[in-house]
DNA sequence: CAGATTTGACCCCG
DNA sequence: CGGGGTCAAATCTG
């Protein structure tokens, strides 16, 4: 994309860069015998970091689906944080304030209008019933609702910055009434605020092992990576036991991308989108996506070895129903966080710059 | 005391 | 009209 930043073309360079370079280390650790698994995953993981970061990068950069920052025309194409109003600072305390702005418009209402995503995540066991529910953002608890029909609650969550980055983010919890131990965890919006990617660039890439995660205190740096690692390790997690991962209800027009499926090749995906039969997704979509869709993510992912002949033998090609029936168990074991990396940036929508074609970097 | 949670009421939308 | 989503005052917690 055009609009992408020097200084995240630099990012985005370095994060390959690093990549590429711990990707070279790891190789180096395969072939000795005497390196430890740790040192390996560590490797690994810090792999993943780097190129979600580059991916976030990317994804960030163009004119994401966010229907009203793009709908608000030429004004801040980035700063969605301006355009949210504080809601209740002024004015009337509720109806017709905060949406308007975005809205600039009747019918349509940001509750139709955000994209969100389900996922399920089974927890069998855990320290505490929701504690698990750490997704690796912050998210402050803004209501509780009964709803017909199902036996628990469900909570409502929004991104703790949101006053103050204007971060759009919400998620809902709900837990599953046949299986109390499945929590079914909705996310609306991205988020916007600081704990992505939008800091200070980051000095240089540093192919070296960046202290094994010692210091978190800062943020500038660290919170990305700290981020990505568990990211990482939840990307793992899922892999092994098969987090599933719905999506649902993007807003983006049939023009763009379709990011969240980028990483959710992890598991079943299944997008519903108004004016987007389901059926349609079903049967066109998944079987077409890993070679025409997945752009840069599925193709540049490495954590996503999953081909379209797998994804197909899925079921891509007939319809999601049954591989969904069958990978039905979700996480298993413990599941201490759940994906946030969908919540980076899940709704990158941006061409891929053929000079970005991530095959062409040749890693692994 | 600041920030998070609870909770009842309000509002949107089907 | 009612269900679902959100707000915000009250309350809790570290």
């Amino acid at each position: 994309m055009e609009n992408m930043g020097s200084w995240e073309q630099k990012n985005l360079i370095n994060e390959l860069t690093n990549g590429r370079e711990l990707a070279k280390q790891l190789q180096i650790h395969l072939s000795v015998s005497s390196s430890s698994h740790d040192a390996r995953e560590s490797l690994v993981q810090k792999i993943l970091t780097s190129y979600e970061k580059a991916l976030s990068l990317l994804r960030c950069s163009g004119p994401v689906g966010e229907p009203q920052a793009a709908a608000a025309g030429g004004g801040g194409a980035v700063g969605i944080g301006m355009s949210e109003s504080p809601r209740s600072l002024s004015g009337s305390p509720r109806s017709e304030d905060s949406d308007k702005e975005q809205e600039h418009k009747d019918g349509s209402r940001k509750r139709k209008t955000l994209p969100r995503w389900t996922k399920q995540v089974q927890m069998s066991l855990g320290p505490g019933p929701e504690g698990p529910l750490d997704d690796g953002f912050s998210w402050r608890k803004y209501g509780q609702k009964d709803i017909l029909g199902a036996k628990y609650p469900r909570s409502y969550y929004k991104c703790t910055h949101r006053n103050a980055q204007g971060c759009l983010a919400t998620k809902q919890v709900q837990r599953s009434d046949d299986d109390p131990t499945i929590f079914e965890i909705t996310y609306r919006g991205r988020h916007t605020c600081t704990q992505v990617s939008q800091q200070i660039p980051p000095p240089a890439a540093l192919p070296g092992n960046q202290g094994l995660m010692d210091s978190k205190d800062h943020q500038q740096f660290n919170l990305q990576p700290q981020q990505n690692q568990q990211q990482a390790q939840d990307m793992l997690l899922s892999f092994q036991s098969g987090l599933r991962v719905v999506t649902e209800g993007l807003d983006t027009p049939s023009d763009q991308a379709f990011p969240p499926f980028c990483f959710t090749s992890t598991s079943n995906i299944k997008v519903e989108e108004p004016g987007f039969s389901t059926s349609m997704m079903d049967n066109n979509i998944v079987g077409n996506f890993p070679t025409s869709f997945v752009s840069p993510a599925a193709s540049g992912s490495n954590y996503f070895s999953m081909s379209s002949d797998q994804m197909n033998s899925l079921g891509g090609n007939q319809n999601l129903q049954a591989p969904e029936a069958n990978l039905n168990e979700i996480i298993s074991a413990a599941a201490s966080t759940t994906n946030p990396q969908f919540e980076q940036f899940p709704f990158g929508s941006m061409e891929f710059d053929p000079n970005f074609n991530f095959d062409h970097l040749g890693f692994f």
